[in-house]
DNA sequence: ACATCAATTCGATGATTGGCTAATTATCAA
DNA sequence: TTGATAATTAGCCAATCATCGAATTGATGT
């Protein structure tokens, strides 16, 4: 959990999961709307890998990066719980990914 | 933004918002429940402090920190809404908020 | 005034972070 | 095989973080 929360502190990673929330990117796509170094992008993929919150595929030469809803939901829930809080799916527009296993 | 979820990435910060959740306590009190030296309990308020999480107040010779649930919940709020979920508390009487400094 | 208790600030130290450039790996197409 | 492209790893640096013991501030009781 701790880790998740980290990997939310940054906004430069807050805004890959919300461009991710689309659907699946490639990481140079990523990269391009921000205004870092592709190892730096990478790094932060890094990060957000190791909290659980995206996973990786590897597509030709690209590498598609995709969000792990699941993942930043319970930890979110896990703590608004804590809390007294309910957090309700909402009328989800989440992506519409294709190629995508739970 | 940032600072909340950074506040919120350690779990000793996160035992102390869970503990004042009863309601308001001594900087001491709750320094006793953690295995950590009272300068980095100290620290620990302050960030917590800096990033508006609690607040202090000086009662003869301690000081009570006591939770502002306002702003944790703003900050969650604000996440979830951007992943479109909705974040539901018993009785809120908060909080339409924009433009978080990320 | 002085001693005591509660908490913070100071100063130091080792670990982690976010950033970069340069080098490396992996894939695809001639 | 060679070259081009996509992305990561390696190596470095400055800034921040968590932690401690020691010194300091603030409030209270004698």
């Amino acid at each position: 959990m701790s880790e998740v929360f980290k990997a939310l502190s940054d906004p430069t990673r807050r805004r890959v999961l919300e461009l991710l929330r689309e659907g699946p990117r490639a990481a140079g796509d990523l990269s391009d709307h921000f205004d870092v170094s592709k190892p730096t992008m990478s790094a932060h993929f890094a990060i957000l890998r190791e909290a659980g919150l995206i996973a990786a595929e590897r597509q030709g030469k690209s590498i598609l990066y995709h969000l792990q809803m699941s993942v930043l939901e319970e930890a979110l829930f896990g703590f608004a719980c804590a809390f007294g809080w309910r957090l309700e799916s909402g009328k989800r527009k989440t992506a519409k990914r294709e190629g995508f296993k739970t």
